[in-house]
Parts: C-alpha cells; sequence; structure tokens
RNA sequence: AGGUCUAUAGUGUAACGGUUAGCACUGCUGAUUUUGAUUCAGUAAGUGAGGGUUCAAAUCCUUCUAGACCUACCA
C-alpha cells in the first residue's frame, strides 16, 4: 500500500502543467481585476444517482479550481440539490459524499443542501410576486404547454397572467398549505411569453408536490424548479463561478434574471463547459438505473459501468481517474473521446505502482523430468521490474509448473517465440527449460508438457545452443493457489460504436462478463481488497472490494488489459 | 426549419492578427528488454468549404456546410 502511495505522488507530481482552460483565464482575469477577492466554486449534483466518470470530470474541475487558488482562500462546496423529492434518495447522498472523497477532494465544512434553502427560496418567490414579477397560474398541465407555443410558435399569455398582487400572493398561500392540489397550480416568472428563449416564456419557478422529501419530510407541499433554486442557491453561498455543462446556456439568462430580480448576497456567473463525451457507453442516470432496476448489472458500482463506485470497484485508480480528466481539458467543444484514452491512463499510471505478479487462468500442466521428486527451490523475483523500491519476493518452484494454454503451440508460426516441441522459454524469475514431450488424452488434447530444466540458468543468459527468446508465467502446482477472475469485457460492442443506443442492454448481459477460475502464486494470499497488481501478459488486476474473498478463492476484477501488438 | 453554441492530424487539445501551426494519445519503423508489456529513438498525419479585410488570417467579417443542445409542473 504504501509502495502505491508512494508511487501515486510521484505520478502527480511529475504531471502537473500550468495549462489554463478558458475557465480558468476568466477566473484569473477576475482575480487580477479585483473583481474578486478569491474564488467559490461548488459542485452540485442531484442525490438521485451515483456519481459517474462524467461528474469526475465536473468535480475536477470546480473542485480542481478551488485547490489552485488555495492561497487566496478559494474553496468549492458540496452541494445537493435535492429540490426534487419524487426522484432523490438519501443513499445517493451518502455514496456520492463516498465518490467525491475518493477522488481526492475534499469540501471542508462547506456541505449544503439546497432543501435547507427552502425558506429562502419561498421568500424570494413572495418578492417576486409583490414586485409584481411572478403570478399563479391556475391553467391545466395542457393549457400551459399549449400557450407556452414552441420554437416556431410564439407563446400567448396566460388569463392569469395580470391577477393582482392580492390575489396572487393568496393562492400561493393555497399552493403552500396544500389547499390547491397538484396539478391545480403554479408559480410562474412574469417574463416574456414572445421570448426565442422558450426558457423565458414565463417559466415555472414553483410546483405543487406532495411528496415527503428525504431532508425536510412533509413540511412543504410546493417545491421550487431547478431553474429558480439554482441561481438562489448559487448566491447565497456567494459562489463566484457556478461552472455547468452546456446544455444550461440557454437557461443562463433566467438565471441572471433571478439574481437580479431576487434580494441576493452576491451575483454569480454561470460559465459553460462541454460535457464528457465517451463513446462506446453508456452514462447517463435514466439508462443506468434501468439497468439496475432491470438486475442487468449487479448494482450501481457494477465494474462493467463507469461510475465511479464502479470504476473504483474495477481497480481504477482515482490518480488516473483525475489525470484523464485533466486531458480531455475544458472546452466548449463537444468532441468525443475515445475510451481508449481512459484506458491508456490507467495502464500508464498502473504501471508505475502495481507489482507484478505470476497467474495462468488457462492452465497446462507442466512436469519438469529431470526435477528431483519432491525437490523445492526459492526463486527470488522483483515486484517491479522498473522500481527497485518495491522489492521482491519469493516464489517456490516444484517439480510441476502450470503454465498458460496459450504459450504452447504444437505446431507453432515462425514467430512465436514461446513453447512448442523442442522450443525453450523462461520461466519467468527462474529457470530456462525445453519442451521435449506432449501428452494427450484419448481425443487428442494437450493435457501436459514433458519438460527439461537447463541447470544453471536462473538470472543467467541461455547458454550456448539455445534459443530463448521469451518469458513465461508459472505457478508451482503444489503451491499454486486457486483464484476467480472476472474478466469484464470494456463496456462496449464494436457493432454499436456509436454509444449503445440500442445495444448496450445486450452488451451487458453475460458475454460481457466471463468467469474463470485461476491458478495464482502464493504470495496473493495476503493482499488487501484493492490490492493491484499485473497479471503478466494478462493486463492489471484488483482484488475485488466487495468479494475479497468468496469462499476459499480469493476474487480479481480486471482493471484493464496490457497492449498486446503481437496478438495483432 | 426558431434559438443558442461549436468546428485545428484518427482522437483530445494549444497557438489571444506576426517565424516552419505546438503538445499528448493512437498509427507505422527501429533499438533495448528475464513481460511480444514498459522504456527509448525516428516517422506519418491537421486549420470543414467558398469569398472578403490586411503587408500579414487558424485567429477579424461574410456566405455555405456539418454537428451538438434547447422547446418538462426533471436536474
Amino acid at each position: 500500500m504504501n509502495v502505491q502511495a508512494a508511487g501515486q505522488n510521484h505520478f502527480i507530481m511529475s504531471n502537473q502543467e500550468e495549462e489554463k482552460d478558458f475557465i480558468r483565464e476568466i477566473i484569473a482575469e477576475d482575480l487580477a481585476s479585483g473583481k474578486h477577492e478569491t474564488t467559490i466554486t461548488r459542485f452540485p449534483p442531484e442525490p438521485n444517482g451515483y456519481l459517474h466518470i462524467g461528474h469526475a470530470k465536473a468535480i475536477c474541475l470546480s473542485f480542481g479550481i478551488a485547490q489552485e487558488n488555495a492561497a487566496s482562500g478559494a474553496r468549492c462546496h458540496l452541494r445537493f440539490d435535492d429540490t426534487n423529492p419524487a426522484k432523490e434518495d438519501v443513499e445517493y447522498v451518502e455514496r456520492i459524499k463516498e465518490d467525491v472523497r475518493w477522488l481526492g477532494f475534499d469540501w471542508g465544512d462547506h456541505l449544503f443542501f439546497a432543501s435547507d434553502y427552502f425558506d429562502y427560496f419561498y421568500d424570494c418567490a413572495v418578492h417576486l410576486i409583490k414586485e409584481g414579477l411572478a403570478y399563479v397560474d391556475l391553467q391545466t398541465v395542457e393549457e400551459v404547454r399549449e400557450n407556452r407555443g414552441n420554437v416556431k410558435v410564439t407563446g400567448t399569455n396566460s388569463p392569469h397572467r395580470d391577477s393582482s398582487v392580492d390575489d396572487n400572493l393568496a393562492l400561493f398561500e393555497q399552493m403552500k398549505s396544500g389547499e390547491l392540489g397538484e396539478g391545480k397550480a403554479i408559480l410562474r416568472a412574469k417574463i416574456d411569453m414572445t421570448s426565442s428563449n422558450m426558457n423565458m416564456r414565463d417559466p415555472v419557478i414553483y410546483r405543487v408536490m406532495h411528496e415527503t422529501h428525504h431532508n425536510t419530510g412533509d413540511a412543504w407541499k410546493i417545491y421550487p424548479m431547478y431553474d429558480f433554486a439554482h441561481p438562489l442557491e448559487d448566491a447565497k453561498e456567494c459562489i463566484t463561478h457556478s461552472l455547468c455543462t452546456l446544455e444550461f446556456e440557454e437557461h443562463r439568462p433566467f438565471y441572471d434574471w433571478a439574481v437580479a430580480n431576487c434580494p441576493t448576497a452576491s451575483t454569480p456567473r454561470q460559465i459553460e463547459f462541454s460535457r464528457l463525451n465517451l463513446n462506446y457507453t453508456v452514462m447517463s442516470k435514466r439508462k443506468v438505473l434501468e439497468l439496475v432496476n432491470d438486475k442487468v448489472v449487479s448494482g450501481w458500482d457494477d465494474p462493467r459501468l463507469l461510475t465511479i463506485s464502479g470504476l473504483r470497484r474495477r481497480g481504477y485508480t482515482a490518480e488516473s481517474i483525475r489525470h484523464f480528466c485533466h486531458r480531455v481539458g475544458i472546452t466548449k467543444f463537444k468532441g468525443i473521446t475515445d475510451m481508449s484514452v481512459l484506458e491508456n491512463e490507467v495502464r500508464q499510471h498502473l504501471n508505475k505502482v502495481a507489482e507484478r505478479r505470476m497467474a495462468v487462468m488457462n492452465p497446462l500442466k507442466v512436469t519438469l523430468t529431470n526435477w528431483e521428486q519432491g525437490r523445492v527451490e526459492i526463486m527470488e523475483a522483483n515486484n517491479n521490474p522498473e522500481d527497485k523500491q518495491a522489492g521482491t519476493r519469493q516464489i517456490a518452484l516444484g517439480k510441476q509448473v502450470y503454465v498458460e494454454r496459450d504459450d504452447f503451440m504444437e505446431d507453432p508460426p515462425k514467430k512465436f517465440f514461446r513453447l512448442g516441441i523442442g522450443r525453450s522459454v523462461r520461466l519467468r524469475g527462474g529457470y530456462i527449460i525445453t519442451c521435449n514431450e506432449v501428452v494427450k488424452d484419448a481425443d487428442g488434447n494437450v493435457t501436459e508438457l514433458l519438460c527439461e530444466y537447463i541447470p544453471d540458468t536462473v538470472g543467467q543468459n541461455a547458454p550456448e545452443g539455445i534459443k530463448c527468446k521469451a518469458a513465461i508465467h508459472w505457478v508451482s502446482v503444489e503451491h499454486g493457489l486457486d483464484a476467480e477472475v472476472r474478466v469484464y469485457d470494456r463496456l462496449f460492442s464494436d457493432e454499436n460504436p456509436d454509444g449503445f443506443e440500442g445495444g448496450f442492454r445486450a452488451c451487458l448481459n453475460e458475454d460481457s462478463l466471463t468467469l474463470q477460475s485461476a491458478k495464482v502464486e502464493p504470495s496473493l494470499g495476503e493482499v488487501e481488497p484493492g490490492y493491484r497488481c499485473q497479471f503478466e501478459r494478462l493486463g492489471y488486476y484488483c482484488t475485488d472490494i466487495k468479494d475479497h474473498v468468496k469462499g476459499e478463492k480469493l476474487v480479481f476484477n480486471r482493471t484493464v488489459g496490457l497492449r498486446d501488438s503481437w496478438k495483432k
């Protein structure tokens, strides 16, 4: 664990560059011009699902900016935007906090809930009514929709638009008390029904909802809409820069309207950036929830998903996710990032910090014919050949070992460097062996290899006349442990390259998850959950955080495969 | 189609009117290698299209094209 931590620091330190995206430039200017003394950002998730890699981008941005400007007292608030009790749940609150923390960010004392501001929102609504800037609309849902018009048809005014302040106040009170039921009335801002921006056609700011809220219980029968609540939340918390994704661009005029027309403590500025798009995957909460509910996946933290908890369970490091977010950058351009960029980041990080371990997924028994019966020799192997600090470990070698079935070919092509009849190969960290004979069963399947080890080849080059171009992984039959390995397909199908729309459910069925038993070296018997190592030639594996030991077997998830150019 | 926004190698980005358009990943070639990994070296590939302003345009103007988002009593 300590080794990993040290490596992680190195990884992060060596990759800090001073590139500024357009948002950081705006902030730097505001600081330089004295418009703001410091910068206060916020990350405002709705507790209606787990965080995913897309949220990580927003988290790295808002919390990252706060960290970078810490000298001036900058901070980033974690605020739960819980204004719709119908969709939200406390479970999500805890999971979100856990994920933000795991990603390496800290909100300090600045944890907030939009629901704690319900009184404030209400006061603002009353203020608007008194100013003649809001009115209670008694039209039906259909009428409201009809009268809003559409992109081509301009909206028409509600018959209730010019009700008196006193009437509006009284009606709003009836909404609040529950006298006016759900769907019977809404409070709307009075702006402009002819605006080309649909969000300015007298947007709804309060609706009646007789739902129990996870925080305020049954205290309220009316709840503010996001468009109304969000600017007020930001203003109340004195957020200077409110960073959100591009789809809120057209909401900004109303955001500014609300701040300008309500009694606010500050004037926050909303700035939009492009959300993360990854190809071959599905991130939307709606779809993931569907997969969870239908038990297509084991939960929000299923390692096949791109949720933060799924990635964590799969073995991704927080560092690699942060680095990935830094690499895709912050722009207004809606590009699609290739999944391989993400995978490349973990691979790069894990290569530095993960210890090397040997495992055999598809075992083929090898008997060393010239090895004395009962003899056991301890091999000393590097934990990480590139990092001497990682130390060494001891591995017992006996008369019989398992090797990967793929490492033997009866009729090998020219470029195959591993075992074949008459060929030599090194047992990694140990002796060079030569294959003399193949044992087959009645059906002609290879069941065992009879090999000869060549003495004095541990740590030595191959003797004259012996060609040895590869070192393969092996596990002693006598000493090896049984483990279970889960190989998850990357979350995509090549047949649905455009984001899974129709096919993602199918891709997530059993084909995307292969359970395999494996033989692993004895040193893996003592590792902690979350331990990551490289199974030579197979990729990087992580002990499953949930199912570290399942029955008698260790459980590993594959984090990411090795690059394997020779297979192409 | 109404609005808002975007357009730089395959991908993600930098260049803020001024050298030869920079970087990273990917690709390809080669070297090292007790992991066909890693590492290292080399190499290929770009300003969506047309017009204009200017001594000078990726950058400013204009037309076109392509894409994204918006049209919820969700956030």
